[in-house]
Order: structure tokens, then C-alpha cells, then sequence
RNA sequence: GGGCGAUUAGCUCAGUUGGUCAGAGCGCCUGCCUUACACGCAGGGGGUCGAAGGUUCGAGUCCUUCAUCGCCCA
């Protein structure tokens, strides 16, 4: 970057073509790439902002709601970088767990339970690869600016260690346990859940009132959806204030088609004494009421169905019929032996898994849990700790955490994920974990290295569930601080700034994190959360598979519109909304991109021989008053942007770019550009250097949302000139904020209103702008008419007017008349 | 059943702390190919801001109730 050149204006720039995202975008991109624009860097002494960005899920392909969230919070990146900061902003893949199993099974057809281990996870890994690269070339099409070096994937060796690294902390503080404990259980995934992982599905069902007989005569009547627990039944319960509780307590009920098998009748006010007939039956468990009143009243565990979703032995005729089927059976043979009271079909929201929406049962199986029950409080407080954004959403996270009814099973019957780095002493049974310097680890592959402390013996069992997706993402902030490893690796600093992820993962994703954060550091892992919304289909609704409304690939979008025109249109949403997919926006993205590629050719065509550096010319009122107006705008849009309001603070440059510089400013001052005589040479200069200066600034105010555009221009006319290589590194403009009643801004809204007027009566009368008025009268509002002298000379320049003569209209009046005192020349 | 959002022009949406807030874009209508831009320019029509009460000098903007839609949770 040396002196700027002072080109000839006949010289051929590249704004001479027209605007062609198709050549501009991948030429910014690469720009940025060599230039390392999006880089980290460790020996910076500037501030950090870092970002804790979302790893998605390798479950297929990109969707074009990623784009839409992922673009929202990269316009703060950008922003940050302006501002001075030094941005950490990785890009993760979680190609762990559960999801990347199904994937994996579903592309090669083949079963992870079928096929040994490591073959199993070997495919998994080669599965993730392959999305993740289509991942990145996604996100770098439309100008992610991730500092890809940082890249990792919840499976890599790092992330192994740490999130290992993370449960042995959990474990060694008491935090985590092993337990045989009921659980929710997915009989399609064949493994435990947590709390989080079930999706409440509206299903139709028949609710059937049952007969019990009782020991020593009578009888009772309950209503179940579940008959087929009925092998599973422990006891019987009413309400006390039941009508018969007195009769009742305490006596045997006869549980129908169990060979006389009788269960005790007890009282609980759990009982909804208003639904079904005010009593019913607990079974080893139909439901979570089931599991308080097995551990409350110690019934006995009575397991009716299994882990693959089969009846067992209990359930005799039924056994191993699956349980939609025995229920079917069971109810035919009770009706048959007359036990059936009545049946109605209603329709009640069933616990499925929410990957695959498998009905969820309770299973009593051996399990690790993270405590979360007993710290509801603190997690309550630290997330107040968080500023969220939109705020209501902290809402969201609290009314999850207060509402937990269970601790966080973290261990999954699975194949492929972040192993427990735990193995069990084959002579006594106690767990031993692996040490810190030992991570990453297998334990199938190798043994704890150390005799068991219980009791010294050294034959070992692996652990061989493996962690909870989440038990791993939960640990993205540690990941990108490098929690725990040494070395020189480019690392976050704790608490990292920013999390971003949508509205529907708080009770997951920032819910665990929140958790992980709180045992391991007792801090917040962030300061700030940026909750998204959702895309929308077209029509407003919610895009799902089999409604077909799924938008175009992104691909072939961003190939239609540009990168530019698809971060406007997602970058219209207001933070925190849901909001439809809308090519319409995307065309008006493109609209903006070729409206600044225009108005630069314009403005730079103009800027021939101008150099910034010289001493200026005086400027006109109109020229303070556009300079003001672009001050204004460029403190409110850094205040927007401080809250994250991306959209309101683009839309606010937007109209300033639109309205007032080019439509305004520039109309008004394009006389001054094509005066070539010398004694127009001050008044030029003048236009030229206001032009420079608020075009520039625009520029730089754009530049978080349409950056490849903005870049282009950049590089075409400002690179030289402001010594900046990228626009991505230009100082953000930071103008001092005018007062509302500036005389300056007075002046400019006085030629205006006084435009305005012209306009008006040139489109009334059908009269071509091209044609003069010699001469006319306005009638001003007295705000406009005392300033309106400062500004003539623009509005005759602006309006073809001859000459203006005016008046000043009544108080309070905010309307300008025209009269045309000689009219245009037919 | 509980919580949280939303309900503003034909469509998609802005309207942060109550007083030029009744707006933008698209669509529509009328002109204009004016030496950056017809992916443009100028102008126009269009809404009693979901309903009913209330607070206030004054309410899309605050309170209450109701209706409809969505999300989350029982």
C-alpha cells in the first residue's frame, strides 16, 4: 500500500461493470482468506470477543436455517473486528452421539449394534468428515468470517480429553454418580434419556376403566391408558378426602387376570380425585407419578416391559409381544373375563424420544447422573448472571430449571460417542476413573493402570455406555479455552463473551453449559447469550419434512442472489423471531448491493484527482447537514448494534445510504460534480470531500451485512487511499453524536421539505425533471423558511428551478405549498 | 391446566423507556428512459394498530379481562 495514485478520471475501474455477486463474492472471500481478515490473534493486545458458536449437528445436510442464524450473530463478529477487538470466533462440528449414529447407520445401511465397535465408529468418523466439509464450504460461501484454524469437532482427540476431563471433575466433586435408578427409556434407540431429550406428542388412545375386585368382597374401579402394566401393578391409590378412602385404605384389591395376585390400597393426595374415577393404579412405572410412589411407599419393582420394548415374563400370555400389541391383547382378555367397565377414546400428549418419537417407558437400569436437583437455586442465579437478548428469553431458561424433576442422565447404551473414562472392579463392583494425564481414553482398549483402591484387585471391566451428546457440547466454552491442556494453541479466554443459539436448545444446550459452567468454575461460561429465532416456511409455518415447505437449497440460492442479498433477507429478522423464508427480501438485498455498486461508480467517478488528505474547501450548509444526518445515523446503529439489533441497525444505514444520500445529498450536489470551470473548483472540492467522508462511513457501517459488495468497493476506490487492506479491518466509524436541534440538521430538512414540494407538483403535472421551471414561489413551514436560504441554491440545483421566491406559512403548519410563478416551457 | 411470545396497510414485518408513531419493504395506481442506477426516479391510494374495559391531559406503546395463533412445560 503505497501513495494513492492520482488516476485519471479516464482510467477504467472495476465498477465500470456491473454489479455480479458471482465474481465479487468469491474474490472478497479469498481476499479475506489470504489476508487472514478473520484471524485470532494470540499475541494481541486488544480486547477479546469471543464467540461461542453453536456446533451443529452432522445429521445431513445444511439447511438454509442455519444460514439464517449463523448470519445474525457473524454480523456482530464483524462488528467486533471494527470495533477494535480481537475476535475469537471458532466453528465446531458435533459429530458425536446419537445423531451421527443414525446418520451413519441410515447412509450405509448397516447396524451399530450388528458390527464390531470400532469399525462402527470408523464409519461414524467418515460420515461426519464428509459433512463437515460440505459444512464449511456452505458457511464460507455466504461469508462466514470464522477463523476456520480454530475449527473442532466434538469428537476429535481434544474434545474427548476435555469433556472427559469435564466428567472426572463432575465425578471427583460428587457431582456426578452412578445409580439404579428408573430412567427414561427409548426401546427404539435402546438406551436411557434425559428429561430434556423427551418431545410430548399428542397420540390417540382409549382410556379404559377397569374392575378390581377386592379381598373379602366389593369392588373398585380405575381407569388406565396402560393396561397392559397391569403385571407391573403395585399398589392402588385414592386421594384422602376420597368419599371411600376410610372403607378403602388399607385393604387388597385383586389385580385382574393375575392369578389372585393382590396389591395394597393406599392413600395419596397426589391422586387427581377429579379424573377418571378418582383412583388408580400404580405400576413399575407407567409414569413419573408411578416412580415417587415406588420410592415414597417402597413397592416392589415389577418390570413388564423390556429394553427392547418387548414384555417380559411378567406379563405371561403377553410375553414378548411389543407393547402397543400387548396392550391390544390384554384389553381383549379382560374385556372377555368381564372386568372391562367402560372405554372412551381420547387424545393425551404421550413422552416420546425426540430424535426418533418412540413412546418413552421407565426403566429401572444402572445409570450416570449429574446432580442438578439440588443447586435448582444457584442455577436460577447464575443464570441472572447472563444477559440475554432479547431478555425474556432468560425467562425460558429459568422456568426449565425451576420445573426439573429429575438429575441429568449423562450415559447413553450406545456405540459411538465420548466414552466414560470409568472401568469397574470385576472383584468388588467399586468404580475407579482414569487419571487427568491419561486423557483422551478408551477404557475398552486399556485399563485404568492402578488396582482397584476398593479393594486392590486388578481385573477390570470397561465402561462401555458412552456420554450424552450434550454431555460434550456442554463443554464448547472449555473446548475453545482449552480447559485443563497446556501448549501455545490459540485459546478463549473464560468467560467467553458470547453465545448464540437458537430459541428451542435453552433448556439443552444452554441449559447443560450453565450446569457444566457452574460445578466446574462457578461462572458463567458467558456474559452474553444471542437467542435466535426460527425460520419460517413462506407461509409462516413451521418447516417440517412432510409438509414439503421446506425453502430451496441454500446453494442454490446464494448462486440466484448472491451471498449478500441471503445474509440481507437474514438479517431483516429481529433477534429472537421466528421469520419466514422470503426470497422477496433476498431480491430487495439485491436491490441495495446494486444501488451501492451504482451510487459508488457515481461518487468515485466524481472523486478523480480528490485527495483526502488536502486541506478542505468550505463546505455548504446541506454538506454539514448530510454529515450530520450520517452521524446521527452511525451512533444510533453502533447503539443498536451493542444490543445486537442487527436488523433495526441495518435497516437504520439502509435508509440513511437510500434516502438521504442518494436521493437527497447527491441530487443536490451533482450540479457541484459536473462543474468543470475553475470557479466551480471550491464548490466541487467541497462535494468531493463531503462524498468521501460519508461514503466511506457508509461503507463501513454496511460492511457487517453486505460485506462483499462493500469490500469490492472498497478495494476499488478506499483500500489505497485509507491504507486499509480490508474493509473487514477499517476502524468503525465512531462520530460523535449531534444534538436533535443542530441548525445544521434544521438547514438540511429545510431543502428537503422544499424538494419535496417541487417533486410533488412536477408529478402532478406530468412534467419530466429534465424540463426547468424558470420560476416559483414556495409557501414553507416557519421551520423550513427561516433556514431555507441557506439551502436555495441546492434545491434550485436539485429541482431544475429557475428561481425561487418564498413565503412563510402559519405557525404550526408543517405543509409546504408551490406556486409556479413562470411555468416550464411546453 | 400453567408460562412465554405474537395479533399494526393486500403480503412480510419495524415501531427499546406512553405525547409528529400511524411506518418500511413488497404488491397496487399515476407519471418519468432526468448525463450512478428502469434491480431506477418522483408521486399516490390503503390500516378506527385482535376485542372490551381501565389508568392518564394524552396509549399500538401501561393495567385487567377475553379471543385467535405459535412455542415451551404439565
Amino acid at each position: 500500500m503505497g501513495t494513492p495514485p492520482a488516476s485519471a478520471p479516464s482510467s477504467p475501474s472495476p465498477l465500470d461493470a456491473p454489479y455480479d455477486p458471482k465474481a465479487i463474492d468469491p474474490a472478497a472471500q479469498a481476499l479475506w482468506e489470504r489476508e487472514r481478515c478473520h484471524a485470532f490473534d494470540p499475541s494481541s493486545p486488544a480486547p477479546v470477543f469471543s464467540i461461542d458458536t453453536p456446533p451443529p449437528t452432522v445429521s445431513g445436510h445444511l439447511h438454509l436455517g442455519h444460514i439464517f442464524s449463523y448470519t445474525q450473530a457473524e454480523s456482530i463478529a464483524r462488528y467486533k473486528r471494527m470495533r477494535g477487538f480481537n475476535v475469537f470466533y471458532p466453528f465446531g462440528y458435533d459429530g458425536n452421539g446419537l445423531p451421527t449414529e443414525r446418520l451413519a447407520e441410515a447412509e450405509h445401511g448397516v447396524k451399530g449394534k450388528d458390527m464390531p465397535r470400532p469399525d462402527f465408529v470408523r464409519l461414524c468418523l467418515q460420515t461426519s468428515k464428509k459433512y463437515e466439509q460440505a459444512f464449511q464450504d456452505m458457511m464460507r460461501a455466504v461469508g462466514l468470517s470464522a477463523d476456520w484454524s480454530l475449527a473442532y469437532s466434538t469428537i476429535d482427540d481434544r474434545c474427548v480429553r476435555i469433556s472427559q476431563r469435564g466428567f472426572l471433575d463432575l465425578w471427583r466433586k460428587g457431582e456426578a454418580y452412578l445409580k439404579e435408578s428408573p430412567t427414561f427409556w427409548c426401546t427404539q434407540c435402546g438406551t436411557a434419556l434425559a428429561q430434556a431429550d423427551l418431545e410430548f406428542v399428542d397420540k390417540a388412545s382409549q382410556f379404559t376403566t377397569l374392575r378390581f375386585d377386592l379381598e373379602g368382597g366389593g369392588s373398585v374401579e380405575i381407569a388406565t391408558t396402560r393396561p397392559e402394566l397391569l403385571p407391573a401393578c403395585g399398589a392402588m391409590f385414592l386421594h384422602p378426602s376420597h368419599p371411600r378412602a376410610a372403607e378403602l385404605v388399607g385393604r387388597k384389591a385383586l389385580v385382574p387376570l393375575q392369578d389372585g395376585r393382590a396389591v395394597t390400597i393406599l392413600a395419596d393426595d397426589k391422586v387427581d380425585p377429579e379424573k377418571g374415577t378418582g383412583m388408580v393404579m400404580c405400576c413399575t412405572f407407567g409414569d413419573k407419578t408411578d416412580v415417587e410412589w415406588f420410592k415414597k411407599h417402597g413397592l416392589e419393582l415389577r418390570q413388564a416391559v423390556g429394553r427392547d420394548g418387548h414384555m417380559t415374563a411378567l406379563a405371561g400370555p403377553e410375553k414378548g409381544l411389543f407393547v402397543n400389541k400387548a396392550r391390544k391383547a390384554i384389553l381383549e382378555r379382560l374385556a372377555a373375563a368381564g372386568h372391562v367397565v367402560a372405554q372412551k377414546d381420547i387424545v393425551h400428549p404421550v413422552a416420546t424420544h425426540e430424535r426418533c418419537k418412540t413412546d418413552v417407558q421407565f426403566l429401572a437400569t444402572k445409570q450416570v447422573f449429574v446432580r442438578v436437583l439440588d443447586k435448582k437455586a444457584e442455577l436460577v442465579a447464575l443464570g441472572e448472571q447472563v444477559r440475554w437478548h432479547p431478555d425474556y428469553m432468560g425467562r425460558r431458561y429459568r422456568d426449565w430449571v425451576e420445573n426439573l424433576e429429575w438429575d441429568w442422565c449423562i450415559s447413553r447404551q450406545r456405540f459411538y460417542g465420548v466414552p466414560f473414562p470409568m472401568w469397574h472392579c470385576k472383584a468388588c463392583g467399586a468404580p475407579t476413573v482414569a487419571a487427568d494425564a491419561d486423557l483422551p481414553v478408551d477404557p475398552t482398549t486399556r485399563g485404568p493402570g492402578a488396582p482397584c483402591a476398593a479393594c486392590g484387585a486388578t481385573d477390570f471391566e470397561p465402561e462401555r455406555d458412552v456420554m450424552d451428546t450434550w454431555a460434550t457440547s456442554s463443554e464448547t466454552p472449555q473446548i475453545n479455552a482449552r480447559w485443563g491442556d497446556g501448549g501455545t494453541a490459540p485459546r478463549a479466554p473464560l468467560p467467553m463473551s458470547l453465545r448464540p443459539q437458537a430459541h428451542e436448545i435453552i433448556r439443552t444446550w444452554a441449559f447443560y453449559t450453565l450446569v457444566k459452567s457452574w460445578v466446574h468454575h462457578r461462572a458463567v461460561p458467558w456474559t452474553d447469550a444471542m437467542i435466535s429465532g426460527w425460520m419460517l416456511a413462506k407461509d409462516g409455518e413451521k418447516i417440517a419434512k412432510n409438509k414439503g415447505n421446506a425453502p430451496a437449497d441454500p446453494k442454490a440460492l446464494l448462486d440466484k442472489h448472491g451471498a449478500d442479498a441471503v445474509r440481507y433477507w437474514a438479517l431483516s429478522a429481529k433477534l429472537g423471531t421466528d421469520y419466514p423464508f422470503n426470497e422477496d427480501d433476498m431480491a430487495s438485498g439485491r436491490r441495495l448491493c446494486v444501488k451501492l455498486w451504482n451510487a459508488s461508480k457515481l461518487i468515485l467517478n466524481h472523486l478523480a484527482g480528490f485527495d483526502p488528505t488536502q486541506p478542505r474547501a468550505p463546505e455548504r450548509p446541506v454538506d454539514r447537514g448530510i454529515r450530520l444526518r450520517y452521524a446521527r445515523t452511525a451512533a444510533e446503529v453502533t447503539d443498536l448494534l451493542e444490543g445486537l439489533e442487527f436488523g433495526l441497525a441495518k435497516k437504520r444505514v439502509e435508509e440513511l445510504f437510500w434516502n438521504d444520500l442518494c436521493d437527497h445529498w447527491l441530487e443536490m450536489a451533482k450540479d457541484r460534480f459536473y462543474d468543470a470551470s475553475p470557479e466551480g473548483a471550491p464548490a466541487r472540492r467541497a462535494a468531493q470531500a463531503t462524498a468521501y467522508d460519508v461514503f466511506w462511513g457508509i461503507l463501513r457501517l454496511l460492511a457487517p451485512f453486505v460485506p462483499h459488495v462493500v469490500e469490492a468497493i472498497h478495494q476499488a476506490h478506499f483500500r489505497d487511499r485509507e491504507r486499509v487492506a480490508s474493509v473487514t479491518r477499517a476502524a468503525w466509524p465512531l462520530e460523535h453524536r449531534p444534538e436533535a436541534d443542530d441548525p445544521g440538521l434544521a438547514a438540511f430538512d429545510a431543502a428537503v421539505v422544499a424538494l419535496a414540494v417541487v417533486r410533488r407538483w412536477r408529478s402532478e403535472h406530468k412534467v419530466s425533471p429534465a424540463k426547468a421551471i424558470p420560476r416559483v414561489r414556495l409557501t414553507l413551514p416557519p421551520a423550513a423558511f427561516a433556514r431555507f436560504h441557506e439551502v436555495e441554491a441546492d434545491v434550485r440545483s436539485a429541482g431544475r428551478v429557475g428561481a425561487i421566491e418564498t413565503a412563510e406559512g402559519p405557525a404550526g403548519s408543517d405543509a409546504a405549498t408551490i406556486e409556479i410563478l413562470e411555468p416550464p416551457a411546453a
